[in-house]
RNA sequence: GGCCUGGUAGUUCAGUUGGUUAGAACGCUAGCCUGUCACGCUAGAGGUCGAGAGUUCGAGUCUCUUCCAGGUCGCCA
């Protein structure tokens, strides 16, 4: 068993202390990290969250049982007094901020021991994911994880200041909602009270701002937990943590100034870094049509041309076919690539755009002998000429094509630009890239639900000049809608919601809801919308993708505390779990064993 | 649900064409060591090769099934 604190007091963290300090009689806790045995001499590096502090004790100095300094193990928690000295000149670490001093050792508790653990507490772990989460207290334990946790709360703090010297309130939501048919699966919470009724954890706290502005607290925010029942990825967990907000008396523009501060604050705040502000906006259709991406990453150019025109009479059928059913044809060059890629990586990467849909991807080398390409034979000299123009096809380069309906040639020539940057190092390290893309497209086509769904969700706001599209030009219609783009990633996005009831039946019934259906479901949001509802809209981040980018690490569950495996289970609590038939009778819930 | 990658000592990995007793580094244990900081030296322990089945005289290695982890497509208003 450890020993008793007693009336020990801990006198700062260990690297809190600083040559000012030398001479002091300090009291030191924390985990045992390496030790240096050397008989009569042991050190011992200490650590906390603030970092390393090395312990020397002497047995000449040291007033209590020796052997005890000798049954110090990795990771027990220790508690030291003694005093602060300067190191002699040879025996200063360079490596450590707390290198000049150490801590000359009289008296030790052993807090606790500790079990050898499963792999050592050290930084930039290679120790595989699976272990880390099982272990996951003591892989935080890790001084980058502490790093990016504490970075993350940077960016809160941040965050939290700025929205509250802007008149913001943080005003909570109802963890417990009701479940909304659009959108993402909700994970449900069944009812005790009212036998086969559900709450659904909130996806997003949408309505309940809204409405909160209905109610006149103007500009609202909350940094909390969301819920969404769908796979996970590498930036993708089961809950995370939005940064919500939502302001009175704006349009689009407005609120994107407001958040162009915040976001150059955090920067300033957290890293350091002046952002350059009004930030770039790029409308939705011209960031696709360039960049093949609704969140573009503007590092590197690779962009795509649309080459539909010349093609589209071409005695290459899979070409002028696609352009003659709606589709379009496009292309990349990859300038001076034809040097650089083997035949074989030209068909890895015909294949890797299968994944994206494309049925093919048809390509030509421009070499110093001619043209090598599996279609030029099929093409006029006229249209190869025209391509060269249009793409700027110079010898070296390698140009890709791709015909295909929009979205697919969007996703893989968005897909592809990313894999050549990557491939090329086209991409600088440090650097970043914040836009906004505007304009969104206020509906999506369902190909499963064969119904326009919203692309946003269905309380967003159309432009002013695309009302009158809502039900007549669903394709077509825009909506006041914006993104928030950081390196290729979306960090946040928001829109100006619709503020008068009419409206807002009018969009539900765009998509599809009759009239009875949406008064079921939204009933409470339309009667709200009748008593004076303020023009109105908001932003909402995603505060786990931020922390990502800024620690610069590549997934999300390196800056949440507790993350979820891909098949959503808790590999430290096991959760989810089985649980007692008694709790399900009181639920009112069977569980059907197939 | 689909595709791809991985699983060998506590950890990170190597393991050739299927062939003797499965190796290394770090960690761990014991001993020695008064200026280490990747301490050093000496000795030692430690393996259901993810699991199951199959092929074979013989499987870490080949085949099938399955579990786990990761990436990704679908999905994610």
């Amino acid at each position: 068993m450890g020993e008793f604190l007693g009336d020990w007091k801990r006198t700062a963290l260990c690297a809190e202390f600083t040559k000012e300090d030398i001479g002091r009689e300090v009291t030191l806790m924390g985990w045992a990290d390496t030790r240096r045995d050397l008989g009569g001499l042991v050190f011992v590096d200490l650590r906390d969250r603030s970092g390393i502090m090395q312990v020397v004790f002497n047995e000449s100095d040291f007033k209590g049982d020796f052997d005890q300094v000798g049954s110090i193990r990795s990771e027990y928690v220790l508690a030291v007094k003694g005093k602060i000295v300067e190191r002699s000149e040879d025996t200063i670490n360079p490596k450590l901020p707390t290198g000049l001093i150490e801590v000359k050792v009289t008296d030790l508790k052993i807090l606790s021991k500790a079990e050898t653990p499963p792999f050592e507490i050290e930084d930039c772990s290679k120790v595989r994911e699976e272990l880390r989460l099982k272990y996951r207290y003591l892989d935080l334990r890790r001084p980058d994880m502490q790093k990016n946790l504490i970075l993350r709360n940077k960016i809160a703090n941040s965050a939290r200041t700025y929205l509250s010297e802007n008149g913001f309130l943080d005003i909570e939501t109802p963890m417990l909602q009701k479940s909304t048919p659009e959108g993402a699966r909700d994970y449900l919470v069944p009812s005790r009270i009212h036998p086969g009724c559900f709450y659904a954890l909130p996806q997003s706290p949408q309505l309940f701002k809204q409405i909160l502005m209905i109610s006149g607290y103007d500009r609202y925010f909350q940094i909390t937990k969301c819920f969404r029942d769908e796979d996970l990825r590498a930036d993708r967990q089961p809950e995370f943590t939005q940064i919500d907000t939502e302001m009175s008396f704006v349009d689009a523009d407005d609120v994107m100034t407001m958040h162009e501060g915040l976001i150059q604050k955090v920067f300033k705040d957290v890293m350091n870094i002046d952002i350059q502000l009004p930030l770039r906006r790029l409308p939705y259709q011209e960031a696709m049509d360039r960049f093949g991406s609704d969140k573009p990453d503007t590092r590197f150019g690779l962009e795509l041309k649309n080459v539909s025109d010349i093609v589209a009479g071409s005695e290459f059928k899979v070409f002028s076919s696609v352009v003659k059913n709606g589709g379009s044809v496009r292309a990349i060059n990859a300038k001076g690539c034809a040097n650089i890629l083997a035949r074989r990586e030209i068909d890895a990467l015909v294949d890797f755009v299968k994944i994206y849909g494309a049925k093919g991807m048809a390509w030509i080398s421009i070499r110093e002998d001619g043209l090598n390409s599996p279609i030029t034979k099929f093409m006029t000299q006229e249209e190869i000429d025209a391509i060269m123009q249009r793409l700027d096809g110079q010898v070296g380069d390698i140009l890709f094509f791709v015909g295909d309906k929009n979205s697919v040639v969007y996703d893989s020539l968005g897909a592809l630009r990313l894999k050549l940057a990557e491939k090329l190092e086209l991409i600088q390290e440090n650097t970043w890239d914040l836009l906004w893309v505007t304009e969104f497209p206020l509906f999506e086509y369902s190909e499963e639900e064969k119904r326009f769904m919203a692309k946003h969700h269905p309380f967003t706001s159309p432009m002013d000049e695309d009302v009158d599209k809502v039900l007549t030009d669903k394709e077509h219609a825009r909506a006041k809608a914006y993104d928030i783009v950081l390196n290729g990633n979306e960090i946040g996005g928001g829109s100006i919601r619709i503020h008068s009831t009419e409206l807002q039946e009018k969009m539900l019934e765009a998509l599809g809801f009759s009239k009875e259906e949406a008064w079921n479901r939204f009933g409470f949001l339309l009667e709200a919308l009748k008593y004076g509802t303020p023009p109105h809209g908001g932003l909402a981040y995603g505060l786990d993708r931020l922390a990502m980018l800024l620690a610069g690490v590549d997934s999300i569950r390196d800056v949440i505390a507790f993350p979820k495996v891909q098949n959503a289970s808790c590999l430290m609590s096991k959760a989810p779990d089985v649980v007692d038939n008694k709790q399900l009778r009181e639920l009112h819930i069977k569980v059907d064993e197939d």
